[in-house]
RNA sequence: GGCCUCAUCGUCUAACGGUUAGGACAUUGCCUUCUCAAGGCAAGAAUCAGAGUUCGAUUCUCUGUGAGGUCACCA
């Protein structure tokens, strides 16, 4: 039996953050490996030590970490055994020289001697002629023998129309000018980009090479490659751009794409930022839109997903947080909601911040006011939780509802406090008949403002059941004496 | 500029050549206990343009237009 099972791999440059742009290709990688069983390689493609980063790979593995994204070859699994997966040690740039003598020995590369200089005069040139330039057309007949410390050269023999299969976009083509002789290995010694790739991705047993439309141009350089080494073509899998909102752009560091981990920190749920991803240039075809990991991965197809880039929205991420929030129970919701406030210290600072009973009964109010839970920070600077933990200020011209009059406003928060001082246990029908009899604005908008402090907020029902009786009794009282 | 690719509501998208072109986010309106939030209900909103094929095009073909990608000893 043959074998046929899927690997893929995600093949990012060590070169600073990781963004949503990034994250998005990789996981469609991920999502295809897991489907089928099979392997997800996580490659780090290290060959440019100029543009390197320190630190680029810690950070690569904690935002998919974070997300949940797990590799079964790479950076720190595999060992020893897994090569040219963590970087390019100089053993393993053997492996790059060996399949580029293999391609001088059968007349397809060779070496390159002409100076920056002399290329830089050669495209100036092409680019008065209007003429696209390629390097083919200047290629040396008598290229000396390569030896490390000069650039080799892949040598485009045979002029033709490509054409090839793609699983996304089916059959794409491209003529002899897209054709060109590409450096294969670099001055440094090291391997490009463009080579590299093809031998990493051989040598791992690659099927399916899943990446950004921005290759689709290269491709039929990379298919003259395949066919020089007599290797077999993996299956390319383009995936559409993720563009900046707003923007038609796809989505790079400098037009502002945001750091994945960023989001981490805002609060956002990694299975939410999995699924709001997923559904960027792919969908199943059906209505649902909110989707575990383990749903993605089981109705995940390649055959599925979009041509044309999508935008970034986060005002629809904001959404799939919010409903991916809700499925997490209530217990541990609330654990957290917690921990966030007293981790506040805004909050913290208040002697009330310790009392159990109000911090679980604040949780559900909070919860509905918030998508994410960096939200919770930004109620808390706003001012809109204070009040449950220390009495508020009180501005006197805003007790009052609309053209109600102070003595009108006084009366009627006399009223409530009658009924707060009853000693009969249902205050909250009696405040609702109050209400009704005397104008539910007149008697709930100075009630709820006397207990909060605020234009808006909770209802006063609600603040009453949270604050408490007496405190409540005390901030009535507070109000009245004010007006 | 050459080459390549793409094109459905503002956004993400659905629709064997036959649907009142569907859903979601956002927006607007109404309801629910005064305000806010949450929730419920409802509304507006799209096939880039022009030809052709066809009894019938969102769907197939061509042209135009627009957008994106790519033309490195970057990936």
């Amino acid at each position: 039996m043959q074998d046929t099972k899927v690997v893929t791999r995600f093949a990012p440059s060590p070169t600073g953050f990781v963004h949503t742009g990034n994250i998005h290709t990789g996981l469609f990688a991920w999502l295809w490996a897991r489907k089928n069983g099979g392997k997800f390689i996580l490659r780090v493609e290290d060959t440019d030590k100029k543009r390197e980063v320190a630190g680029a790979v810690d950070y690569l593995r904690d935002a998919l970490h974070w997300l949940e994204i797990d590799w079964d070859e790479g950076i720190d699994v595999g060992g020893p055994k897994a090569p040219y997966t963590q970087s390019l040690r100089i053993s393993e740039l053997d492996i790059y020289t060996k399949y580029a003598n293999i391609l001088i020995e059968n007349g397809y590369a060779y070496a390159d001697t002409t100076t920056e200089e002399e290329l830089d005069l050669l495209r100036k040139k092409a680019e008065e002629q209007k003429k696209p330039f390629l390097y083919r057309e200047n290629r040396p007949s008598n290229p000396p023998k390569w030896k490390p410390g000069i650039p080799l050269r892949f040598k485009i023999k045979e002029l033709k129309r490509t054409v090839w299969i793609d699983a996304v976009r089916g059959e794409l083509s491209a003529g002899p000018e897209a054709l060109d002789d590409f450096i294969l290995i670099k001055s440094d010694g090291y391997p490009t980009y463009n080579f590299a790739h093809i031998v990493d991705d051989i040598e791992m047993g690659i099927t399916h090479v899943t990446r950004g439309q921005e290759f689709i141009s290269s491709t039929p350089n990379y298919i003259a490659v395949y066919e020089a080494l007599g290797a077999a073509q993996p299956i390319y899998v383009t995936v559409p751009h993720v563009m900046g909102e707003g923007g038609r752009k796809k989505l790079g560091k400098r037009d502002g794409a945001k750091d994945v981990l960023q989001y981490m920190k805002e609060g956002y749920l990694p299975d939410a930022m999995i699924n709001f991803l997923a559904l960027m240039g792919w969908n199943p075809g059906t209505e649902q839109e909110i989707f575990s990991r383990e749903e993605l991965i089981e109705i995940f197809d390649i055959s599925k997903i979009q041509k044309s880039g999508a935008q970034f929205n986060e005002e629809k991420l904001d959404w799939l947080n919010k409903e991916h929030m809700k499925k997490i129970p209530e217990e541990e919701r609330n654990a957290k909601i917690k921990s966030k406030i007293l981790g506040n210290p805004e909050i913290s600072k208040f002697e009330t911040a310790n009392n159990q009973n109000l911090l679980e009964k604040i949780c559900p109010t909070i919860f509905d006011r918030i998508s994410k839970w960096s939200d919770i920070d930004t109620l808390i600077s706003d001012g809109e939780l204070t009040y449950y933990f220390t009495a508020p200020s009180l501005d006197p011209e805003k007790i009052m509802w609309k053209k109600q009059s102070k003595d009108e406003a006084r009366e009627n928060l006399k009223k409530v406090l009658e009924i707060f001082e009853s000693g009969n246990a249902d205050y909250q029908s009696s405040l609702m008949e109050l209400a009704e009899k005397e104008g539910k604005g007149e008697v709930l908008w100075p009630t709820r403002y006397a207990l909060s402090g605020k234009e808006k907020s909770p209802d006063p029902f609600t603040l009453l059941n949270i604050l408490g009786i007496n405190e409540s009794k005390t901030r009535i009282k507070k109000a009245i004496e004010s007006l």
